[in-house]
DNA sequence: CATTGTATTGCAACCGAGTTGCATTTTCGT
DNA sequence: ACGAAAATGCAACTCGGTTGCAATACAATG
């Protein structure tokens, strides 16, 4: 049984994507919305950042502030998604979040914990701020 | 100069304390609205939660959810309040979520990051629930 | 290239977490 | 016990995100 959709090509999904590749910081929903200007509703908006999570084209951030991000995936293959143990670093004062793909931290859970999901955020200033 | 308020103890402000130091798992503002059951108005608790984390009696965490959450600061001395470093694990069957103090992941920033918070979530399934 | 099943969209209404302003009440140092 | 300042309650608000449903756009098929 295969419950998965057959996923379309649109101009929203085109161009939502392009953005997020595009971009060099995490873009919100907001972000998103402000940087298309009007070329789709905001719900369709949010449906879409959801497929293409949902497809791995781009992977999803949760911020400090508790904001969901999207950032595109250059280290992964093309239909390969890698599992994002990345740390994000989000900037105080421009309020950049970027994925800092070279930094996996190591840790070792003790007992039987089963992680399906990692989100790693640190805060602070980042270099062209401080 | 000293901005800082001098803090009272209030009914309020106890029972909290009480309730998140009581918890092994992390409390959500609307996990401590149902505990102190109208002992208080809503806002109250957000305030209430927001003093003690500025005053280093408890400390924050943003959820994988978004959500943000309370718990105690058990490695923290009295006056003290240590760096929270540590892992946080979210279960998706029992959706509680735990500190684990001993796990402090291990990660090297490259350029000129300076680091204010941290935050590590993990998810997935907790021991009792796999 | 017209048909058609289904994925996608827009709209409006909704939800839940968190915030703010302001008048009232409670603390606690003196 | 008094008074300044902290804390509270209430109502209204913001904002990120979701849902139901009818209308529309894709893309595979004939």
């Amino acid at each position: 049984m295969n419950t998965s959709k057959t996923p379309r090509n649109t101009i929203a999904r085109t161009e939502i994507l392009k953005l997020v590749n595009d971009s060099v910081s995490a873009l919100s929903h907001a972000d998103v919305q402000v940087a298309i200007n009007g070329l789709c509703d905001r719900v369709t908006i949010y449906r879409v950042l959801d497929r293409l999570v949902e497809d791995g084209s781009i992977h999803r951030i949760v911020n400090v502030d508790g904001i969901v991000r999207y950032a595109s995936c250059h280290t992964c293959e093309e239909g390969h998604h890698h599992y994002h143990d990345h740390v994000h670093f989000s900037c105080d004062k421009c309020k950049s979040v970027t994925c800092l793909e070279e930094v996996v931290p190591s840790f070792k859970l003790p007992r039987k914990y089963q992680v399906k999901e990692v989100n790693f955020t640190v805060r602070g200033l980042c270099p062209s701020c401080r």
